[in-house]
DNA sequence: CAGATTTGACCAGA
DNA sequence: TCTGGTCAAATCTG
């Protein structure tokens, strides 16, 4: 009990990313249109795939036989082992960590860190570059329905009390649970509802570069059965929680460089692609839309 | 009591 | 080695 079994899971993780960057070498190899640095790209991604496999392997050997435990590598480990308390007998087991990979992220800077989504906070680290800390957030989702989005939210360093975040991977999860929600799609004027009985239907939004010029919306909805490549594109929806703050919302396309555009009122979040695939849901606003700050919201 | 934070330790990559 | 990302035990909260 408590000994922290090996999750047959993980290695499945670790497979599918694998196969994941095989993807990605697959579509480098057969793409020439990529000029320079292909080949150190290729020899990185090859170095992840093999990566991947190691860790399966490992995580399934670990399944296997309960656990070898090859810890101790010719290193003296007997330095007064009981300086702090140590709960348990077998603490050292501590599960591979998989790194975040850096494809499909997005930064918005926002004022608020709400976004519609159910997270869960995963960690907090000091950033020497930022006199705030940064915050990690998971997807609630992980571990029941496999979701691997998460995201990370760091005030931004200039006075006004904005947020930027950093979503990395998009979500597999469905809100709605099982059981084919409504779709309600919503236009920028004023929220409509169309229902989809088809509860495959996604929606998928494109919006053309609208920077400051007040376009008033240029999207195209179109809803298609998803029934094509089943391989590797994950079925998104990233969710569209109708901001009540109008004040205008900032984002920037890659992590690091901030273009920063001011959306009008209906954009919130962007992937790097201008390509949006919104599984809308059903959400409603009362008539305040002012969020308690129940905890010490200073300032 | 179950789920969400907190927080220090652990670990991977540059 | 330093920095940042993740884990997980302890703690908190409803
Ligand atoms: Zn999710």
């Amino acid at each position: 009990m408590g000994s922290v079994s090996a999750r047959p899971e993980r290695a499945i993780e670790e497979l599918v990313e694998g196969q994941e960057y095989a993807n990605q070498l697959q579509i480098l190899f057969r793409n020439p249109s990529s000029s320079q640095g292909t080949a150190h790209l290729s020899s990185a991604l090859i170095d992840k795939i093999l990566r991947s496999f190691d860790q399966a392997l490992a995580v399934l050997s670990s399944v296997e036989s309960a656990e070898v435990s090859l810890s101790h590598t010719a290193s003296n480990e007997d330095s007064s082992i009981n300086s702090s308390s140590r709960p348990p007998a077998t603490k050292g087991k501590r599960g591979c960590y998989k790194r975040k990979r850096s494809a499909d992220a997005w930064t918005v800077v926002s004022a608020t860190m709400e976004d519609g989504h159910a997270w869960r906070k995963y960690g907090q680290k000091e950033i020497l570059s930022s006199k705030h800390p940064r915050s990690y957030f998971r997807c609630t989702r992980k571990y029941d329905q496999g979701c691997g989005a998460i995201k990370q939210v760091q005030r931004m360093e200039d006075g006004s009390q904005m947020y930027r975040t950093t979503y990395i991977g998009t979500h597999t999860c469905t809100n709605h649970a099982f059981n084919a929600p409504p779709l309600i799609i919503t236009n920028s004027e004023s929220w409509e509802t169309g229902t989809v009985d088809n509860g495959d239907s996604e929606i998928l939004i494109k919006h053309h570069d609208q920077r400051s010029d007040p376009t008033p919306k240029s999207v195209a909805i179109r809803q298609e059965t998803k029934e094509e490549t089943s391989t590797d594109v994950t079925e998104l929806d990233c969710m569209m929680w109708k901001d009540l703050m109008g004040d205008g919302f900032e984002y920037c396309s890659e992590p690091g460089e901030m273009v920063c555009n001011v959306y009008p009122a209906c954009a919130e979040m962007s992937c790097p692609n201008f390509e949006l695939e919104f599984g809308i849901k059903p959400m409603k606003f009362e008539n305040d839309f002012e969020f308690d700050d129940s905890d010490e919201c200073e300032l």
